[in-house]
DNA sequence: GTTTTTAAATTGCATATTGCAAGTGACATC
DNA sequence: GATGTCACTTGCAATATGCAATTTAAAAAC
């Protein structure tokens, strides 16, 4: 995969530096979650704007951590996978999963199905 | 503790309302390895500098992911310790950080002690 | 007892990123 | 031919970040 500019051999902070913001973790869970086509993710609640999802797919299709796969032509349309890097990320989605519902009771629980990927 | 302005009742998205940058959580993994003082954070190999390192400890402490202790008078000075909510977040970093270690070989691999905290 | 050092910030300013709204292009449907 | 859908792109204001210099208060050094 593609190393980001890392500020340090830490690999959290090599880590924050690829999905050090706040939208490309949501755009991951979307994915985790079913979700494929910028349609789709300009759905979910938290209410991402076409431009920034935009340029977040970019980059984390830089990174490896999604495909961009074409499901029609005329005109040219893709739908966007998780790779195998990018799917490895759901332990650390579980992790924040159970502190914000730990310490934010009324945040939704997931399904076990999603704690369990 | 003190819910932020979240996007959403979804856990992962309202965590990173909380910690959705590159700087939080290598603060956090700073105390969790034993710094406590402003200037020690200094020191970490990223680089923080010291208005962003300021302006994170005011909203972590807002937050209560760690309280001020005073430490000596005259001058007053504070240490920053993480509260159980902060040291909840291990989890989250050990993630990232098996995550970092398997797609960024160059990584460092902390110690044991760090991955069982 | 004046200067220097230390620790913990604050301030100013240029640059970068984000958020919001409107616009675009290619086709499908009515 | 007009309207709608999907996936973007563009423009611009507001916010955040990065960099360097300055501040404050006391301790330590000379």
């Amino acid at each position: 995969m593609q190393l980001p500019q890392s500020r340090s051999g830490c690999p959290i902070a090599t880590t924050l530096d690829c999905m050090g913001d706040s939208w490309t973790l949501v755009i991951v869970r979307d994915m985790l979650t079913g979700k494929s086509r910028y349609g789709e993710f300009l759905t979910s609640p938290e209410g991402i704007t076409t431009n920034i999802l935009a340029s977040r797919l970019v980059r984390m299709e830089a990174l490896g951590l999604i495909v961009k796969i074409p499901y029609q032509t005329n005109p040219l349309r893709h739908e966007y996978k998780l790779t195998e890097t990018g799917h490895d990320l759901a332990p650390v989605l579980q992790a924040m999963c159970r502190w914000g519902n730990l310490h934010f009771p009324d945040t939704w629980v997931p399904p076990e199905s999603f704690m369990k990927l």
